[in-house]
DNA sequence: TATATTACTTGCATAACACAAGCAAAATTA
DNA sequence: TAATTTTGCTTGTGTTATGCAAGTAATATA
């Protein structure tokens, strides 16, 4: 799973990673919708293929984005967890999120207005901060 | 090309229509590297071929994410200008770029450093003004 | 022991992207 | 003004990515 890179233009090398349809919406739901099993992902609204969401867990796993593990007490479900680096992806997703609210309702008016989205309006900078904290106590509780 | 969006998630809803391999490289050429017309596109670092170049124009116009015009001293070169709703989109790219800074370089060791990125790791903030407001003074030198 | 659940894999269809070539209109050059 | 070049595409063909349905082995549960 060697991956190419286009060019050497930084914001370029990072689509070349992230830059398909389920990398950043699995992150996503990693770190926002409490989701780390592999059925919890086959379960999600956006309805990801097994085939696909194999895949694309390996190759954020070989990037360093998530770990597989097993909970102790349970040896058949496999745990995805974000890693320092897969955390560090929130205000990615966080400003895809203000664009989207400010920008895209015209084309998809079914948008929802929840999790927290008033908070993301008044202050990203907080918003990012309370998500990347909630998702750290739900590591801390999990891996232990 | 009706887009068809997953599902009423914002995040997944902006991927949806950017998350793919060129849609955000794009904007980034023509926020970051001036570039403008169809050949400047084509001779880019990053090398997308021409029938790819036109259908993502294409998208990036329908959804009101850049304007197709002419300068007016030349009827042959069409000319390639983000509206407010791709300015928009640059706190995205310049998030997208910290992460690849911090994270992306031991996959990608040719990423290089230039473009301001000094500035882009001291204050990333200051990075996105300094960005948007050169592109509006260059939108304002063209258009008129 | 029988059944269900989880985390996959496999086979096949379609969509996205890559590469090469060609082409018409505008611009440039001779 | 005729010939050439440039620009902005289109077309044809192949490959990769993704979608969908089915199947399977290992574990957990009844």
């Amino acid at each position: 799973m060697e991956t190419k890179f286009r060019c050497n233009c930084p914001f370029t090398s990072a689509l070349d990673i992230l830059g398909d349809k389920w990398m950043l919406v699995i992150v996503k739901q990693i770190l926002m919708e409490n989701k780390q099993t592999f059925k919890d992902f086959t379960e999600s609204d956006e309805g990801i293929a097994t085939n696909i969401l194999t895949t694309k867990l390996k190759q954020l796993e070989a990037f360093g984005i998530i770990t597989k593990t097993k909970l102790p007490n349970n040896n058949k479900s496999n745990i995805y967890l974000l890693t320092e680096k897969g955390l560090a992806m929130t205000p990615i997703i966080v400003e895809l999120g203000i664009w989207s609210d400010n920008h895209l309702r015209d084309f998809n008016p079914t948008i929802v207005n929840k999790g927290g989205i008033e908070l993301l309006r008044r202050d990203k900078a907080e918003f990012t901060r309370v998500i990347e904290q909630q998702y750290r106590e739900k590591l801390a509780t999990t891996k232990n």
